[in-house]
DNA sequence: CTTAATTTACGAAATTAATCGTATTTAAAA
DNA sequence: TTTTAAATACGATTAATTTCGTAAATTAAG
């Protein structure tokens, strides 16, 4: 049986909140999420105790406040939904999209270093 | 005012088919769609009429049978909603996606060639 | 002209996500 | 010990999306 751990929108920035704060009690999120945007206490909790039975976070109940922490790294969830957006939106082409990002996009000269590395790699596993 | 004119999963999902086969009847789209999975007639016909009011798509109305076609091309869609994603789930750091998106990647010579042309062209206006 | 088939229009049910109010529990403070 | 404050649990509401049933309109066939 597979579970489709993937977050809605409001679950992957509470996500983000966590891997950016690191293990955090619902108070602690809810008033970062407070600074951006008016979300009542109760709906955090209510969306943690969900991402708690998906497996998006696991917590800690031995105190009264419990503690929550990302289940998952913040790079696997990426490429996990990047993949799913890559297959929706791109029908597969992860080029094309490569191609419209890079297209858009301003980079400094150490990230340019760093493109050229990564594609000098697919050269050689390309030969 | 502004219209919000990102499509849903579903209303992508006939976009690209009216990409890939050109103005089409609900008929022909929803005979498309039932290639995949099964779909009723008066649901495609319920989405095609949403998009239509949503400006996602126009439609000549001047026959009985109403043909449709997309109002923004592939290209254009797709940037908008990799801008959106890149926002959402790197929190705009298109760079880092792009770097996933290379990691995960098998290129062939064509596409080496045409990446570095791109990355060429970065340089050029970094410096 | 009448019937049958196909299409559009409309509205409502089902689903999923997001929101929050109220009740209960827990632990610290008085 | 009693009261108060803060947290969790639970259920209900709202909103957006997806789904489809039924009715009305249009065209083609008999």
């Amino acid at each position: 049986m597979k579970k489709k751990n993937t977050p809605t929108e409001s679950e992957l920035e509470i996500l983000q909140i966590l891997w950016q704060n690191g293990s955090s009690s619902v108070r602690e999120v809810n008033d970062i999420l407070n600074t951006e945007r008016e979300v009542g206490y109760t709906t955090t909790l209510k969306i943690m105790q969900i991402m708690n039975d998906k497996g998006l976070v696991v917590r800690d109940t031995s105190s009264r406040t419990h503690i929550y922490k990302a289940a998952a790294t913040e790079d696997d969830t990426q490429i996990k939904l990047l993949v799913i957006f890559i297959e929706k939106t791109y029908r597969g082409s992860a080029m094309r999209m490569i191609m419209h990002a890079l297209g858009h996009q301003e980079a400094s000269g150490k990230e340019i270093e760093e493109l050229k590395k990564i594609i000098d790699q697919l050269e050689k596993n390309n030969k």
